[in-house]
DNA sequence: TTAGTTGTTGTAATCGATTGCACTAAAGTA
DNA sequence: TACTTTAGTGCAATCGATTACAACAACTAA
């Protein structure tokens, strides 16, 4: 009895002993067609319960209506707000989003690519492994003509259009907050400088630093990672020569954290002491009893605007693939880690 | 130049001079095909870098190898963890994870109830909006023989199965926790009281005071939503009694938060004067100064756990559909709000 | 030598929707 | 009245892969 009856075009032309084409094109508002048949047809498939089976439509088209999105990790809280903002701007599109994890592997990376453009999808959004470096499984996509589009973390591939956030300016914003407090010993933590935009962060601090005049101390950019220990054990470093920094910007807020924990242990007064800034705007940064100033980076815009130009790509001419890179502006959120002014 | 070639079997029959179907044949390790053919078939497939087009085959089995998850947003870190596990676990099997927000609105999940119906997906994981109460919109994937599993969220539907976690337990081990920790004036911070599992998170609270005969006051049990204000709010009603709580359940880790900021405004002294849980285990709980006790709901291991439940059923024999229920335990984090023998 | 196996491959239908081309009947024109 | 338009439909091929059934060759058994 829920015997899974699935009506066809031809159910409805059996019915009405009509042709399947008749019907196709009724349904599809074809201009040649009568008004009455028209009208006959639609009541007819409604009564019908008719819905259409897309995987035909697509087999036949050649266009699926789904989206690949290939991130490191889905519950990281930059990535899936970035993903809510794909499948918002495309969902009214009647697209579908399918997501991918990398789990930061190229390896997988390579595997998802290839079965996403097995099931063929219209288009595949996402930011690269850290470990990438290597492109030969991306231009696979351009190759087989499927639109690519980079976010956040982006490969440069002749053709691919990208979406990121002005990590200098997230740089050099986050810097020039810190000089404007008074501060003039700013260490950096930065992340991995072979990833892009570790690499841009950090030249936004040096340039705020050259800007304003403020003697950029080698010794005070230090490496970490994306832990609350990392942070924690450079501001160990860092506390061990004679002087000490008053202020850290962090390109990440994990490691921000981190180092507040470090600078509370050892009774160091934030902001009045040490300002810290940290990276990502992590939904924590605003709960902390002391939140934490952090750069922005407004991921749901930037998967908006990554919907856009994938939009854009796949509505323009075919023919004529045009490599578009949008670069957001990132906000400064001012909390009470780096505001003296309270 | 860039031409989208894409190779199909009649590409490769043609070059070879045999029929598509023992192509086909060879390419899906037939049995009947000789060992010759197949090589020589393997080969000039690679050669020609052919690609299965899996829409063609899905058309025809009448499987997509997609499955569509259904989440309020999908950047709640709950909701994109538990996607995680479900992909992580079908992933394996070849399944694709299509992702749909509701925004907690029952229209919505009507509209995508039915789109992913009409692409055919082999199966639908949903953890439904507050304010669903009808279920016309399941029973259709029902009627229409998909697979549909509820996570956390559930409506009772004959025939589908749910993986939840049994808040009633979360909500027992919370308040058993707090009168261990000699707490006797337990206040709970409820959701919405028609909402499932908010219920029995409170039902939980109330076994365990009833268990260990702690009177539980009524007006300590107040309705909040899931913000901070309005845990806060709460506190300060709470604090107008001449009798005041010297605990707090929270079902919400917002809720908890607030509160705790509130009491932290009021000089209330935490955990000595007053303890606090929450419920969920939000990353932030845990990076807190004071880091908030929490009941951890496992939410990978519920994307995980649904998507074995869906694979049973389709695995299964497609006539019996076995209705399942996975109640998972929940996991109680004690820290610092809570934890009076440190 | 003939009938019966076995192994291998081809033919053609099928999944459901779309669409170029052909055809019919009604309307318009001379 | 005879001829051209034009609106409305149907036929059949197509998208790419799968598969029941038929066909055929080679080989075995009688």
């Amino acid at each position: 009895m829920a015997e899974k009856e699935k009506v066809t075009i031809y159910d409805i032309s059996k019915k009405l002993g009509i042709s399947a084409a008749t019907v196709s094109r009724a349904l599809n508002n074809n201009s040649k067609i009568s008004v009455k048949t028209r009208e006959l047809v639609l009541k007819t498939a409604a009564e019908m319960n008719y819905k259409q089976n897309r995987l035909a439509q697509a087999l036949k088209s050649g266009k699926t209506n789904n989206v690949g999105v290939i991130v490191p990790y889905i519950n990281r809280n930059f990535f899936s707000s970035v993903i809510r903002g794909i499948e918002e701007e495309l969902s009214p599109h009647g697209y579908h989003v399918i997501i991918c994890q990398s789990h930061e592997d190229v390896q997988n990376e390579v595997k998802q690519i290839n079965t996403l453009l097995n099931t063929q999808v219209d288009g595949i959004f996402m930011s690269v492994a850290k470990t990438t470096q290597d492109t030969a499984h991306i231009q696979k996509a351009v190759a087989e003509n499927t639109p690519l589009v980079f976010f956040d973390r982006k490969k440069n591939v002749p053709g691919l259009s990208s979406v990121t956030i002005d990590d200098y300016r997230g740089g050099y914003l986050a810097t020039e907050h810190l000089i404007k407090q008074g501060c003039k010993r700013i260490a950096h933590f930065s992340g991995d400088l072979d990833v892009e935009i570790y690499k841009n962060r950090h030249a936004g601090y040096l340039a705020a630093m050259k800007h304003y005049k403020v003697e950029a101390i080698e010794k005070f950019s230090i490496q970490v990672n994306s832990k609350l220990e990392s942070g924690a054990s450079a501001v160990k470093d860092l506390w061990s020569y004679d002087e000490k920094p008053d202020a850290i910007f962090s390109a990440s807020d994990y490691a921000a954290l981190g180092a507040i924990q470090e600078l509370r242990k050892m009774k160091v007064k934030i902001p009045s002491e040490v300002c810290v800034v940290g990276f990502s705007n992590e939904p924590f940064t605003k709960y902390m009893e002391l939140p934490i100033t952090s750069v922005d980076q407004t991921p749901v815009e930037m998967g908006r605007n990554a919907a856009k130009v994938f939009l854009e790509q796949i509505e323009g001419s075919k023919t004529l693939t045009i490599e578009k890179k949008v670069v957001l502006a990132p906000e400064l959120y001012i909390r009470d880690s780096s505001n003296r002014k309270l």
